[in-house]
DNA sequence: TCAACCTCATAGAAACATTCTATGGACTCG
DNA sequence: CGAGTCCATAGAATGTTTCTATGAGGTTGA
């Protein structure tokens, strides 16, 4: 991770809006500095870059081919940078929220801040205070009223709880291209899973806990080759090529699919685990909460219509017939 | 998307490398900055975000549970800043480049970065030059030798070039939820669609040849409600509730899948669009050229194999699959 | 044709942040 | 209890960004 080589987010944001705008000044004003501020800026911008992006008019400025280009990719780059802060601010406000959640890691880090992108534009005004706990902890704080919504993984039912699923996260085994069992034409049986040295989060973390409990019929693991504390730490150990790892299908879904890493599926393992909505049985939930909800329940049912086929309407069908209701358990 | 809400970029690779390294001593040592630098850095970003992410102790430092999401969220965020500045570098060396590659937009915006990311570590010292530029371009860049490989999009398929199918994009009707088509519950008849304003690119882009080359049959189009120069444009008129629009699936992978949008799906017309690797037919390829090509066709089958993911960061993952933020996205 | 108006760029001063070196306090380890 | 490691603070130097004021280039419309 070179320090020197990052762009500037809030240059790359003032190009965004001069895509927008048309116009240098135009959007110097829409931002709140001076024009010569936002002219310097970019310039400074497009030396860094070593491209122009700007093709300056007497009219206004339009981006050049470059320019489309980084403003596409600049984009992403500012949607995760907004994800981070709509986290963070959640994450600040846990008193005092008008609406205030409790979630378990997984689901906090992976879809919380997709949702309240969502919320943002439906609930303006809401201050949403997060709370990032494992999911027994998220259970007593919605029973004990500390979160008027709550979101859990895993296969245990909280009692006194109304659910509704709002997602799906699996375990994977992933390895990296050059890892022997990136060649392998033989499924992966149980055994050899169990049997291997691993690299996995530390004891006690959510991701440790449910593969260990899922592999425990297939005899005593193996002493894991590695234990790190993050996620982040895991994927750096297997970029190395250090091994096998385990870890959330959605924390490496982007190096899926560009094939810096390799998923090896263990027959017949089943490694999913269900992420819910929890709220208090028999409560009706409404206003903020229940966009809320309304928001992770459609986010599920239109991640895996679009793989197949899309259409809106079943989403949209759930939830504005009746309230939702706890499902009940598997 | 206001300017000063955002991160400080470098801060952030700060904090994730001292989550790896375990110490603010060590990160700066890492990072060629002095220990106070970077503590002072640090110190500067917590009270920006509002929240301690770091505990300090006397054997070094480590994250408290906010500063663990800090992370993984500021990894999504730095993996799209480097899907953009990798990007950008290739644009910048369309000459004098050891790899001269040609892609369609479709596939450099969207694939390209994620590739790249990926290539780094294989072929470490070989810089990439890329040119953006249209399908027909793409085929006369790889025949006049300009490009060892080319990326091309569409039904047409060029003589004299051998191809490889490398991806599949889809263009997708896309309304905001409060739209009345998100409610809908019979099918969307393609007459209907043909006869309905759409938010459009302008003409001449990728994006809408194809999507006029496929309705062509249904009848003539309505005229266009907006045409707006870029997908980001066209999602900004979207969100503000315009109306029905029409993009490519990879540009709203992020935005299906935490629900900003949603995709309505016409009834039996073919919108999927065939994403291929094209080189000069007879010709072997081999050295970085061929590992480029084996990356883009493994991140094709992979990207099938696993089901769709998203993270808010992701338009990087959107890029790379998703991915080209940085690493993200389904 | 010309004045009014728009665009963006430049100049120079002030404010701010980051950087460094040097130092100190807190704790662990032997 | 001393040596070593860690992080924080102090104060000066550097660099960037900011602003206001002004200029250059081109369009618009009378």
């Amino acid at each position: 991770m070179r320090l020197n080589r990052l762009p500037d987010l809030e240059a790359l944001a003032l190009l965004v809006t001069v895509s927008e705008l048309g116009g240098v000044g135009r959007a110097a004003r829409q931002l709140g500095i001076s024009q010569p501020s936002a002219s310097s800026r970019l310039r400074t911008l497009e030396r860094r870059l070593g491209v122009p992006v700007l093709q300056r008019l007497p009219v206004g400025s339009r981006l050049t081919a470059e320019g489309q280009m980084v403003v596409d990719w600049a984009r992403d780059v500012l949607g995760a940078a907004d994800a981070l802060m709509v986290g963070v601010t959640a994450m600040r406000r846990v008193r005092g929220a008008a609406l205030p959640v409790a979630a378990s890691m997984t689901v906090a880090e992976y879809l919380v801040p997709g949702w309240l992108l969502a919320l943002r534009p439906i609930e303006p005004d809401v201050t949403v205070g997060l709370q990032v706990v494992n999911s027994a902890r998220v259970a007593e704080l919605v029973l004990g009223g500390e979160a008027e919504i709550g979101f859990v993984e895993g296969p245990s039912l909280p009692v006194g709880l109304a659910s509704l699923l709002v997602g799906r996260d699996r375990l994977v085994v992933v390895v990296p291209p050059e890892h022997p069992w990136a060649r392998r034409r033989t499924p992966l049986r149980p055994h050899e899973l169990a049997a291997t040295p691993l690299i996995v989060r530390e004891p006690g973390s959510g991701t440790r806990i449910a593969f260990e409990t899922v592999m425990e019929r297939y005899g005593p693991l193996a002493e894991p080759l590695l234990e790190l504390g993050s996620t982040s730490a895991v994927k750096v150990a297997l970029a190395s090529g250090a091994g096998p790892a385990v870890l959330s299908e959605l924390a490496v879904g982007d190096e899926l699919a560009d094939g810096r890493l390799l998923a090896v599926a263990p027959e017949g393992v089943d490694l999913q685990r269900s992420l819910r909505a929890v709220w208090i049985e028999g409560r009706r939930l409404d206003g903020p909460a229940r966009s809320l909800l309304t928001l992770a329940v459609r986010s599920m049912s239109v991640a895996r219509s679009t793989t197949s086929r899309s259409t809106a309407s079943q989403s949209a069908a759930s939830q504005s017939g009746g309230r939702p209701k706890g499902e009940r358990s598997p």
